[in-house]
RNA sequence: GGCGGCAUAGUCUAGCCCGGUUAGGACGUGUGGUUCUCAGCCAUGAAACCCGGGUUCAAAUCCCGGUGCCGCCA
């Protein structure tokens, strides 16, 4: 029988890093075996399923790059088929009606917290004597809990029993009609002959109701593998309450794919040894189920900061520039030209989730000069939108000068003479290289019997508006003869006016 | 509260199965160096086997108990 794994998401909410954990090992698990990996998607609960919320998986797994095979399974597609299997539980005296309503369960379940007692439903229903009083009343089919041991094999935990004394006869079929969720689960995993569940160990209290259906039902269950909750800096489930959670998200904040996985697919799991960063095919190659933690993890946005990095600075210029307008693709410019390159539009309804704070901007075209500038920049950046908040400069004149930095390197009395005479030996550069560049600066410097770095400073300033950045050769080199003039004739009138 | 699970630095982890290591790596962090700034890079430091008992010549590793944390249900 051919391995066959699932993720099985219900679209009540968007696509977030737990997600993405459980899906990861599904997959990497099918691909290394040379299984299939399906998408099911658990819409049973009409009221709370929503299909921008499929829309926001389905977009979440292609930007992630993982394919499902075949069709996508919906469950609301499939209710008659629920109602059968029940009402053959039902036949076979596996299951009961049920005609208790929520409210009548929660009073007498409330009597029972009084008196301190644990509670699970107490087979009202199981030998009911006066059928004719109730029988119009909606019902619900309940599964008849047997006696004894469940147990099962986890490929993490290794052998899990509880008491079936401790199961209540949970509901299968709600009285709307529609399936609850362990049976619904039961049977397409059946169905979709699914050989392996890996899936969140919040599902372990599951495991066992379902074990007990399989059994019922007379199927083989398949194996299960509960993987241990990845957890926010506080140690509690992670959630919006840690900022971040949405996949959409990390790719809004310019997060590579494969970073994430990389770094995703570390929590929990380890190949052995030193290795950090494995690509995508390697990890197929390398994902083996025996070398699963069972030990909760924190997710560390810094970790993965760093690990987007270094993806970043592995890949050539190009690669990079590629991303950085791919990542705009699909977005409206919010201004016609370069001039907002830096600001930033605080959100965005793609794929229905706010994705949180967004830059927007229109690139320029010149692929020639982007690359130069994307070279210059990559070392620092470890988010694709880190090119949009350190790249004004190279597309358009400052339009004022760090505070601090006129502080430090605008203050002298000197500085207009300086930066006079520095526009006057670039403009009598004829070839306007790094090296030319760098040597007009130095030997003035020399004339003048100062540090270099007296007129680097100012020199950035005037040019860039900031402080910081790439060398400043390099900047003057990729600018151009021109609007350096210009940007150091811009700076000078500004120092003179406030003098 | 009931049931289940987990336990190596702040974080992710290797080592545990098959007892003997100065307990390794990475993120973060301290210090020093380097470049024109930032980022980086180089060097260097601090930082962990949850606690208690056993078994053993020897325990992170095997066994038992406790504690803590997490999850599900309530």
């Amino acid at each position: 029988m051919p391995l066959i794994t699932r993720f099985a998401p219900s679209p009540t909410g968007p696509f977030h890093i737990g997600n993405l954990h459980i899906a990861l090992y599904n997959f990497l698990f099918a691909r290394k075996e040379g299984g299939k990996f399906l998408l099911r998607i658990e819409d049973t609960d009409i009221k709370r399923s929503d299909t921008i919320m499929t829309q926001n998986i389905i977009e979440s797994l292609k930007w992630l790059g993982l394919e499902y095979d075949g069709e996508i399974y919906k469950q609301s597609d499939r209710f008659q088929i629920y109602r059968e299997y029940a009402e053959l539980l039902i036949k076979n005296k596996l299951g009961y009606f049920c005609y208790c309503t929520h409210e009548e369960i929660e009073e007498r379940k409330q009597m029972a917290m009084a008196k301190k007692e644990s509670w699970k439903y107490d087979r009202k229903c199981l030998n009911l004597a006066n059928m004719n009083e109730i029988q119009d009343r909606p019902r619900a089919i309940r599964f008849l809990v047997p006696e004894g041991k469940v147990s099962y094999e986890d490929r993490i935990h290794n052998k899990m029993e509880r008491d079936a004394a401790d199961i209540e006869d949970f509901v299968i079929l709600k009285s709307d009609g529609t399936p609850s969720y362990n049976f619904a689960c039961v049977i397409d995993d059946h169905e979709l002959n699914i050989t392996d569940v890996i899936r969140g160990e919040d599902h372990v209290v599951n495991t066992f109701k379902q074990v007990l259906l399989y059994k019922a039902l007379g199927w083989k269950a398949p194996k299960f593998v509960h993987l241990p909750m990845i957890l926010g800096p506080d140690r509690s489930k992670l959630s919006k309450r840690h900022g971040a959670t949405l996949v959409l998200e990390y790719r809004e904040q310019g997060f590579l794919p494969e970073a994430l996985i990389n770094y995703i697919a570390l929590l929990g799991w380890s190949p052995g040894g030193d290795r950090e960063f494995i690509s995508f095919p390697e990890l197929i190659e390398l994902f083996s189920l025996d070398r699963l933690s069972p030990t909760a993890s924190i997710f560390d946005i810094k970790k993965l900061e760093w690990m987007n990095g270094e993806y970043i600075n592995k890949m050539s210029d190009e690669e990079v520039l590629d991303r950085i307008v791919n990542f705009h693709e699909n977005r409206e410019p919010t201004c016609p030209d370069a001039e907002c390159v830096g600001k930033t539009e605080n959100r965005d309804y793609t794929n229905g989730v706010d994705a949180g704070p967004l830059t927007r901007i229109k690139l320029p075209e010149n692929r020639e000069y982007m690359l130069k500038v994307v070279n210059l920049l990559k070392p620092r950046m470890q988010k694709l939108t880190a090119f949009m908040e350190r790249s004004a400069y190279f597309f358009n004149d400052p339009k004022e000068y760090d505070k601090e930095g006129m502080d430090k390197y605008f203050n002298l009395p000197e500085t207009i003479e300086r930066l006079a005479l520095v526009k006057e030996r670039f403009s009598k550069l004829e070839a306007f290289s790094i090296e030319m560049i760098e040597l007009a600066v130095r030997e003035l410097a020399d004339e003048l019997g100062i540090k270099a770095s007296l007129l680097i400073h100012p020199i950035r300033l005037a040019l860039t508006g900031i402080t910081g950045g790439p060398s400043l050769f390099h900047i003057v080199e990729t600018l151009g003869k021109e609007t350096v003039i210009r940007r150091l004739e811009k700076a000078l009138a500004f120092l003179i006016k406030a003098k």
